[in-house]
RNA sequence: GCCGGAGUGGCGGAAUUGGCAGACGCAUCAGACUCAAAAUCUGACGGGGUUUAUCCUUGUGAGGGUUCGAUUCCCUCCUCCGGCACCA
C-alpha cells in the first residue's frame, strides 16, 4: 500500500473530530498534565509555518504524556480584543466583531490540518460576553483591593494609535503595534498597582522552572534598587526636597542639585527673575518625545531655578537645577548631584560649570579626576567620616540621617505601574461609573458585563476619549449607589488584561457562575508547560503572574505561581526582499534607528529591479512578504512531514532559517518508516512477546538492543523537549532496521523472525505517534488496533537489552588514542591492562619506556602516561 | 555602557560527569537498478600528508592555562544574537 498522506490525514482528521478524541474530562482518578502555548491573536495573514515551531512540537510532546497515561489538557483559544486585532480591522475598514472570528477559524483550520490534538470545546474567545464578564470582574476585584487606580500622570501616548500606553508596550520609545514615536502625554489613566507585588514579583521567580535569560530579563525589568532618601532643606524657605541616592557616601560631593521639569514644587522655587527661562525648558521639555529625551547620546540641557539648597552634611549652599535626565517617574523626581561620581553629573557639572569635588578616591589620596569615579573606594573630603571605605560609610550613614530625621532607606523599582486605559474601541469596557455625588462607583457584580455596543464607528478619536464617549445610550447610566444620573467610564482594558487569566478560565470554560469553578482550578492548574516567544517575557509573563498572586492572596486560587516551566520557542526567519533606504524615507520623523534595509512592499516586488533587491533573513510576517504557509507544506508533502522537519530542524528554542530543502528529508524518513511496515505487518503476530526465541542471532541481538536504547532515549528526549535528536535517534533506529530486514517490493526477507519484527513494528508505529499523528493512527489500525493510537501505553524499555556484553576500551599513550581493545562489560582495571599490554602496537609505543601512571575508566578508556 | 546567550564541515545540527569530535539530516559525488529519467538502495563526504589503510597528522572563533586527556573547566580577547539603557 503506497503512502497516500493525503487521504490518511483527512481521514484521521476527520475521525478525531468525529470521536472526540481530545476532548478532556476532569477525572478525579488521574493524574492531570496542563500544558499551554500562548494564545495567539488572530490576524488576516493566517499561521505560517513559524507558528508551528512552538505548536508542533508541544502537540508532540502532549501525545507523549498523554500516552504516558497522564489526562492532558491542552487547549487553545484567540486573545481577540486589543489594539494588534483593532488596528488590522481599522486597516481593512471592517468590523472587528465579524473579521476576528473569521480569523479564528482560518486558524482553527489551519491547526486541524497540521495535525494538532486540541479540545475544541474549550475554545475561548477572550472578546466574547461571556468571557469579558470576568475580565470585569477581576478588574472589580483589583480596585476593591486598591490595586486598580485612576490618576492623571504624563503617560505613554501613541499619536498613531491614539491611545495610552504601558510601558511593557513601549520599545526604544516607539509604539509596540505601529512603530510610531511616543509622547508623553498627561491625562487621568487607570492603572493597575503591580508595583505593590514588586517585591513578590521578583523573589518567586526562584521556583521556577523558566531559563536563566527569561528570568534575568524579569529581574531587570523590575529593577529594585536599594538606597537611601535624603532630604535637603531649601534655602531661606520651609520647603524640603527629597531625593533618592544609591550612593549616600558620596553626600559631601553633592555639589548641586536637580529636578526633573515636571517636579511639583518647581513653581514655587523659581526665583521670580528666572521664571521665563524656566518656564520655556518645562515647555520645551514637555513638547519632546520620547524618543529624544531618552536618547543617550544627546547633550545634557538643564536651567538654573534660581533657589538653593543646603546639603545636610556640611551646610553647603547648593543649586537647584532643572534637567530633563531626571524622571518624574523615578525615586523622587529629583536628585542630589556628585559630579566627581557620576558621569551624567560629571557632563552636567563641565557643561554648565558647577564644582566638581572629589569625595571617593582609589587609595585614600585626592588627585584630579578627569572623569567621573563611580567605583567605591575610600571616603575623602568627607568630615570625620575620611577614610572610611565606601560599604563602612553607606552603612554608617544611614542610621545617622535616620537619627537626625534627614533621611530613611528605601528601595525604588524601575517597574512602574500598569497603565490599563486605552483609549480605544475594541476591548473590555472597564466597569466604573462616574457620579458627581459619589464619585468613582463600582459596577455593581450582578450587572456586568458592561457590554461592549455594537457601533458602525469605532476609529478611535485622538480626543483623548474613546470612541465609547460618543455614544449617549453607553455614556448615561445611573449611578449604582445613589440611583442619580451618572456617567459610564469609556476607556477600555488593554489586550493584556484578557491575556492574564485566561490559562484559569480554559479549566472551566463555560462556567457561567464564576470564573472557574475552584474543584476545576484546584484539578487542572497550575500549567505545568507554558510555551511562547520571548517577546513576551516583561509584560504578559509579568502581568499574569501579578493577577495570579492577587488572586491567591483573595483565597481564590491555591497555588502563587501560574507558570511552572516555560519554554520559549525560536522563530522561523526566511528569505525576505528588501531594499536600500532612500534619503526621503527617514524624513518626516525623528529616526535615529539606523536602517539600512527596508523590506519591500508588496507593489514594490513587482516592478523593484530584480539586480537591486536586497535579500536578507527576517522573521516570517505577511506584512514582510516572506510567509510559507503550513497549509501549502501540508499539501505537498504532509503534515506529518512538515511535523517532523519542524521538530527535527533544529532545538525547540533556536531560531531557524526556512528552507524547503530540509523537509525533503524529513519527507523520505516518513516514507521509509511506512515502506518498512508495509512490509512487515504481514508478519505481525500480536502474541509476540511470549514467541521471542531464546537464542538469537547477533544481529537479532543487535537490533533489539538497538530499540530498546532508541527508546529509551525518545522518552528522555521529549521530556526534555529535545525533538531534533529525538527524531535523529529514531532515524538512526531505522537505518539499523533496514540494514537488519531491507523491505524489498512490499516484503521482509524470508526467515526472519516474526516476534522479533513485531516488536520492532510495534514499537516504532508508537515511537512514531507523537511525532506524525496521522500515520501512528493510521499504522496502529493496521496492526489491529480499535482505540486511538494515544489510549496505548508508551513503551518501557527493556533495561537488560541495552547494554552490550562486550564494551570498546580505548588506549591512549600520552594523552592520545592509540588503539582500542574489545573487552567484556565492566571489565576491571587489571584485565583491561593485561589485555592492552597484549598488543603488537602498544606494546611498541612502550618499548624502552618507563611507565608512570595509568588512569583506568570503566568502559570507557585506559590511559598510559610514559616517558 | 551594563546584563544574558551563542560561535563545531558547503549547510542545519550532535556529542551523559572532562574520555573515540562531526551522530542524524540536507546538499554534493560515485555505484546498483533503468532504454533513460525520477524514485529507491549502496557507498564516499573537515583540512593536509603518505608507504592507500584497522595509517600518520591537524582540526570545535583567537590566544594562553589546568589536566594523562578539553567542544566541555579557568583567564584574556574577537565576533554575532537578544534584553536593558540618563532609573540617580
Amino acid at each position: 500500500m503506497n503512502y497516500n498522506f493525503t487521504e490518511i490525514e483527512a481521514k484521521w482528521q476527520r475521525l478525531w473530530q468525529e470521536k472526540q478524541t481530545f476532548r478532556t474530562i476532569l477525572d478525579g482518578q488521574k493524574k492531570k498534565y496542563y500544558c499551554l502555548e500562548m494564545f495567539p491573536y488572530p490576524s488576516g495573514s493566517g499561521l505560517h509555518v513559524g507558528h508551528l515551531k512552538n505548536y508542533v512540537p508541544t502537540d508532540a510532546f502532549c501525545r507523549f504524556k498523554s500516552m504516558q497515561g497522564y489526562n492532558v489538557l491542552h487547549p487553545m483559544g484567540w486573545d481577540a480584543f486589543g489594539q494588534p486585532a483593532e488596528n488590522e480591522a481599522i486597516r481593512l475598514g471592517r468590523n472587528p466583531r465579524q473579521m476576528v472570528p473569521e480569523y479564528a477559524a482560518t486558524y482553527r483550520e489551519t491547526l486541524i490540518k497540521t495535525g494538532c490534538s486540541y479540545d475544541w470545546q474549550r475554545e475561548i474567545n477572550s472578546s466574547l460576553p461571556d468571557y469579558y464578564k470576568w475580565t470585569q470582574w477581576i478588574f472589580l476585584l483589583l480596585h476593591r483591593k486598591g490595586l486598580a487606580y485612576r490618576a492623571t500622570a504624563p503617560i505613554n501616548w501613541c499619536p498613531s494609535c491614539k491611545t495610552g500606553l504601558a510601558n511593557e508596550e513601549v520599545k526604544d520609545g516607539r509604539c509596540w503595534r505601529c512603530d510610531a514615536p511616543v509622547e508623553k502625554k498627561p491625562m487621568p489613566q487607570w492603572f493597575f498597582r503591580i508595583t505593590a507585588y514588586a517585591d513578590r514579583l521578583l523573589a518567586d521567580l526562584e521556583k521556577l522552572n523558566w531559563s536563566e535569560g527569561m528570568k534575568e530579563m524579569q529581574r531587570d525589568w523590575i529593577g529594585r534598587s536599594e538606597g537611601t532618601e535624603v532630604d535637603f532643606a531649601l534655602k531661606d524657605s520651609n520647603l524640603i526636597i527629597r531625593v533618592f541616592t544609591t550612593r549616600p557616601d558620596t553626600l559631601f560631593g553633592a555639589t548641586f542639585m536637580v529636578l526633573a521639569p515636571e517636579h511639583p514644587l518647581v513653581s514655587q522655587i523659581t526665583a521670580p527673575k528666572r521664571r521665563s527661562e524656566v518656564e520655556a525648558y518645562i515647555r520645551k521639555a514637555q513638547g519632546e518625545s520620547e524618543i529624544d529625551r531618552l536618547n543617550i547620546s544627546r547633550s545634557k540641557t538643564g536651567v538654573f531655578t534660581g533657589a538653593y539648597a543646603i546639603n545636610p552634611v556640611n551646610g553647603n549652599k547648593i543649586p537647584v537645577w532643572l534637567a530633563d535626565y531626571v524622571l518624574m517617574s523615578y525615586g523622587t523626581g529629583a536628585v542630589m548631584c556628585v559630579p566627581g561620581h557620576d558621569d551624567r553629573d560629571f557632563e552636567f557639572a563641565r557643561k554648565f560649570d558647577l564644582p566638581i569635588v572629589q569625595v571617593v578616591s582609589r587609595d585614600g589620596s585626592t588627585y584630579e579626576l578627569k572623569t567621573a569615579e563611580a567605583a567605591e573606594g575610600i571616603a575623602v573630603n568627607s568630615g570625620v567620616w575620611s577614610g572610611l571605605s565606601s560599604s563602612a560609610f553607606k552603612k554608617a550613614i544611614g542610621p545617622w540621617l535616620e537619627e537626625k530625621g534627614l533621611g530613611r532607606p528605601t528601595i525604588n523599582y524601575r517597574l512602574r505601574d500598569w497603565l490599563i486605559s486605552r483609549q480605544r474601541y475594541w476591548g473590555a469596557p472597564i466597569p466604573i461609573v462616574h457620579c458627581s455625588g459619589c464619585g468613582e462607583v463600582a459596577v455593581p457584580e450582578a450587572q456586568l458585563p458592561v457590554l461592549l455596543p455594537d457601533v458602525e464607528n469605532y476609529q478611535p478619536s485622538g480626543t483623548g476619549e474613546s470612541p465609547l464617549a460618543l455614544i449617549p445610550e453607553f455614556v448615561q447610566t445611573v449611578c449604582p449607589k445613589c440611583g442619580g444620573a451618572a456617567r459610564r467610564e469609556t476607556d477600555t482594558m488593554g489586550g493584556y488584561a484578557c491575556s492574564s487569566w485566561y490559562f484559569l478560565r480554559f479549566a472551566d470554560v463555560g462556567n457561567d457562575k464564576f470564573f472557574a469553578s475552584r474543584s476545576a482550578l484546584d484539578y487542572w492548574l497550575p500549567v505545568d508547560l507554558y510555551t511562547g516567544g520571548i517577546e513576551h517575557a516583561r509584560s504578559h509573563l509579568l502581568y499574569a503572574r501579578f493577577w495570579t498572586k492577587v488572586l491567591f492572596d483573595e483565597g481564590l486560587l491555591g497555588f502563587e505561581e501560574p507558570f511552572l516551566t516555560l519554554r520559549n520557542q525560536g522563530s522561523l526567519l526566511a528569505m525576505t526582499p528588501g531594499r536600500r533606504p532612500r534619503p526621503q524615507d527617514e524624513h518626516g520623523e525623528n529616526d535615529e534607528k539606523i536602517v539600512d534595509w527596508i523590506v519591500l512592499k508588496h507593489e514594490e516586488r513587482e516592478q523593484y529591479p530584480a539586480d537591486q533587491i536586497v535579500w536578507r533573513w527576517a522573521r516570517m510576517s505577511k506584512s514582510k512578504g516572506n510567509v510559507v504557509t503550513p497549509d501549502d507544506m501540508a499539501e505537498r508533502y504532509g503534515a506529518d512531514s512538515l511535523r517532523v522537519y519542524e521538530m527535527f530542524v533544529a532545538p525547540f528554542e533556536d531560531n531557524v532559517h526556512w528552507s524547503e530543502e530540509g523537509i525533503h528529508g524529513s519527507h523520505r524518513f516518513i516514507t521509509r518508516v511506512w515502506r518498512w511496515l508495509q512490509a512487515a505487518l504481514p508478519l505481525y503476530r500480536r502474541e509476540w512477546r511470549d514467541e521471542l526465541p531464546m537464542e538469537m542471532s547477533p544481529a537479532e541481538r543487535g537490533v533489539r538492543r538497538k530499540l530498546h536504547q532508541t527508546l529509551r532515549k525518545v522518552g528522555a528526549q521529549i521530556e526534555t523537549f529535545q525533538f531534533n535528536t529525538a527524531v535523529a535517534a529514531i532515524m538512526e533506529l531505522l537505518n539499523e532496521i533496514y540494514a537488519y530486514a531491507l523491505p524489498e517490493k512490499d516484503s521482509l526477507p524470508e526467515n526472519l523472525n516474526p516476534a522479533i519484527i513485531s516488536e520492532l513494528a510495534e514499537t516504532l508505529i508508537l515511537m512514531m505517534a507523537p511525532f506524525a499523528p496521522h500515520m501512528g493512527e493510521e499504522l496502529w489500525q493496521q496492526l489491529g488496533g480499535t482505540d486511538s493510537v494515544y489510549r496505548a501505553p508508551w513503551p518501557d524499555f527493556d533495561p537488560d537489552q541495552i547494554f552490550e556484553k562486550t564494551v570498546d576500551v580505548m588506549i591512549q599513550v600520552n594523552g592520545k588514542i592509540k588503539d582500542k581493545i574489545s573487552v567484556a562489560l565492566d571489565c576491571g582495571e587489571e584485565d583491561v591492562k593485561r589485555e592492552a599490554m597484549k598488543c603488537e602496537k602498544i606494546k611498541h609505543l612502550l618499548a624502552g619506556r618507563q611507565i608512570v601512571k595509568m588512569i583506568f575508566v570503566k568502559n570507557k578508556m585506559l590511559s598510559i602516561v610514559c616517558k
